[in-house]
DNA sequence: CGTCGATGATGAATGCTATTTATTAGTGAC
DNA sequence: GTCACTAATAAATAGCATTCATCATCGACG
């Protein structure tokens, strides 16, 4: 005769949305500390409490709860941003705004956004996913302030909107893999001033500091001065500068 | 008594070298095929023409197979690359020239290219690895040519050169994953263009358009003219501008 | 207050793969 | 011609996602 103990199985019945949010911040850990490959199903069932059988009555494979777990993280920060974003005014501005907020969700969680980078975005199904959609949602913001800027004139109006999104979130990934990688630290808004003002003025000498062209004015400003001196003519108003 | 035929193992001797290209190349196959994780030791083995166990032979495991196929992929690739390159001229012209030579490579290559980005870069180990040095001298060259130009006063003093690399090829990445996940195509010398000119000029109106700037100078260069002329002053060497 | 059916929950079984290991077959030195 | 050494093999091992046959619990209904 086998032991009562042991036969008499332990069952803790839960109301489905529990189950199945204790499965998920269970998850979330797992995927965090682990990621995705070397996160088991046995160790996400533990912390949730539940038997890896039951995982599989609410997600159709490891996969698929990799993708909710990551959906409810993303859909949660886009909540937060949209908020403050509506308050900033100035191409660029809103651009810096942009950059700092996606810098500090990866400064905040690295592990989640990995998953996102590496995991998530490869596969052959993400394009028809609501991640997608959401992503989508979440960098057109900038798409956005780009045509409102060139319409506002103070961008280029021969820039392609959506090249500037992938310049911008491109560059943020690139330069946060180190830190993706667990090597070092960054410093969002130092970062994300640097990012802003290099797509905003590009390489190419010109627009504001010493440059040739600032040495064109300087010359003609001097030689005017002396002209008009020279001439007795009071001299126009100049033209503010941005600091 | 069992046959004899089936007793009798069929053994096929090959130098060392033999073997490991003849399982690299059939392992390069199979990754470019299925993925890193779809790809089985199994098919590689079949392929190359070995028995399981012999790839243990040479290769600690499959992760170090991936490496070692596309380390000698990356190799190639900076080889041929390297000749072509020292030839250019101008910081305009050497930027356009990297990005389209990287362009090129992944739309010669996308399922590599994907091993790298995927599997290789991500890995805790990557920093250290040799296809990290090899990366690193890769994307150096555009380190480089930023600091040249920086030197010949075409580009500003300000602009961080590994920033400059971050956003050209973190551009490239994100541009192309839609690409890489095998949707749609794209053409490499007009995205070339596009990517190299945004990054040279940035979003902001100023540098050669018209714009407030533009128009200052112009003012100031008539009215000058027209006063030195007046006063019979010979007007200094002006710096020569890009078409 | 007790029984029954539906469904949540279980834990053992399955199957697929990377990796290891015990054995065997060539090969070259002596 | 023999022997030791190493390449190569094929079978065994083990880890882990996924499935499945069973059991426990809850609410409805008598």
């Amino acid at each position: 005769m086998p032991p009562r103990t042991a036969l008499k199985r332990q069952v803790n019945r839960l109301p489905p949305e529990r189950r199945i949010s204790d499965i998920m911040a269970a998850a979330k850990d797992v995927f965090v500390e682990k990621g995705y490959n070397d996160a088991l199903i046995t160790d996400i069932a533990v912390r949730a409490g539940v038997v890896e059988g039951s995982i599989y009555r609410f997600f159709a494979n490891k996969r698929e709860l990799l993708v909710k777990v990551v959906e409810h993280w993303f859909e949660e920060m886009l909540r937060d941003d949209a908020e403050q974003f509506a308050a900033v005014r100035g191409s660029w501005n809103q651009i810096r705004f942009i950059v700092y907020t996606h810098l500090t969700s990866i400064h905040r969680d690295p592990a989640l956004s990995r998953l996102m980078f590496q995991e998530i975005r490869p596969a052959p199904d993400y394009r028809g996913s609501h991640l997608f959609e959401l992503n989508r949602a979440y960098t057109n913001r900038l798409v956005d302030v780009v045509k409102a800027g060139i319409a506002a004139g103070d961008l280029r109006p021969e820039t392609s909107p959506s090249l500037v999104r992938d310049l911008v979130f491109g560059c943020i990934e690139h330069r946060t893999w180190a830190f993706l990688r667990g090597e070092g630290d960054f410093d969002p808004a130092e970062m994300a001033d640097a990012i802003t003002n290099l797509v905003h003025h590009g390489l190419a000498v010109g627009s504001e500091a010493a440059s040739p062209m600032e040495s064109v004015v300087a010359r003609l400003e001097t030689a005017t001065a002396r002209l008009e001196a020279a001439a007795g003519i009071v001299p126009a108003k100049s033209s503010p500068r941005r600091g």
